[in-house]
DNA sequence: ACCCTCACCTGCACGC
DNA sequence: TGCGTGCAGGTGAGGG
């Protein structure tokens, strides 16, 4: 579902609603959204933890958890916290946090129900089932396969002009595809390629490795300003938790794109047809003329 | 080390 | 109405 701006918003969201929040208990109906990890481990670690703060890395979101006190299991062992945990969850394309009442009717595709002290409910719904959640050691997320490989954070000064044309250098797959590579570059998905591709005025088929060095700037340029619009764009009224949708792309979002699902639509720049194809097996959209080459 | 294809799922829109 | 096909915002495993 979301790129990197759709995540920051529901990391903001998740933020208002449930930071300070203690587990009361949880519930998995879906096996496999925890990984390897078993299902008790995982329900007695978040038992009684405190949420302290949300963030992000990269598409992850990050629920920084405070554990709870564990009553010792010998009586004459102090009642002692463990270390802070992280949930990190990855949304793919369809997961999707709510924050429902007491008496609100749980959605179809519900896989995962926290019971906070307010009485409500913090759920993740899932349709495809590609989202996934995984409790790791606070210190350890850096080093966690997943995240140990993303790129630099786009707003972070290491992803640089210098960073981008780097990494392009040594390429030679089709921007397009380059762009979606979340080691390589992050934040960007199907969409925002696409467009910060329009933006720069570069054709998606290009080789990373044929950029010039005035291109690749405008490329860097470009990335960081779709990322930033639609992240400023996003009111976050779209992003509403107490919604079943919880998120979805409506007509704002649709008047931000200007290539994407536009096919035969014309270029708001020039007028000319936008163009669609598969590549990789995924939808690359663009202007045939604003981005010959 | 890189890069490609496929697999993971449900549901919707489309043409016959 | 039903049924087959293609497609959807993302990755990860496995292979060349």
């Amino acid at each position: 579902m979301p790129e990197l701006p759709e995540v920051e918003h529901v990391v903001r969201a998740l933020r208002r609603a449930v930071v300070g929040r203690t587990i009361v208990a949880s519930e998995i109906r879906l096996r496999k959204l925890i990984g390897p990890t078993s299902l008790a481990t995982f329900k007695r670690k978040l038992k009684s933890a405190t949420i302290n703060g949300v963030s992000r890395r990269g598409k992850f979101i990050l629920i920084e958890l405070a554990p709870g006190r564990t009553a010792g299991i010998l009586p004459a062992k102090r009642a002692q916290r463990g270390p802070s945990l992280t949930l990190a969850v990855h949304l793919r394309m369809t997961g999707k946090f709510l924050y429902l009442n007491a008496d609100d009717e749980l959605p179809k595709h519900s896989h995962a129900i926290f019971y906070l002290d307010n009485d409500r409910r913090l759920v993740f719904r899932d349709q495809r089932q590609f989202g996934v959640m995984k409790l790791i050691r606070a210190e350890a997320i850096s080093q966690t396969k997943g995240i140990r490989e993303l790129a630099p954070e786009p707003f972070g000064d290491e992803f640089s002009f210098n960073y981008l044309k780097s990494i392009l250098k040594n390429s030679r797959r089709t921007l397009k595809t380059l762009l979606l590579d979340q080691t390589k570059v992050l934040g960007l998905g199907n969409i925002y390629a696409s467009e910060a591709l329009f933006r720069a005025g570069i054709n998606p088929f290009k080789t990373a490795t044929q950029l010039s060095s005035t291109r690749v700037a405008r490329l860097h340029q470009s990335i960081l300003d779709v990322l930033r619009d639609a992240i400023t764009d996003s009111s976050t009224s779209r992003i509403d938790l107490e919604q079943a949708d919880g998120f979805s792309y409506g007509e704002a979002f649709e008047r931000f794109w200007q290539v994407y699902e536009r096919e035969g639509e014309p270029c708001f720049n020039c007028g000319t047809k936008i163009r669609r194809a598969t590549h990789g097996g995924r939808s690359t959209y663009w202007c045939p003329r604003c981005q010959r080459t």
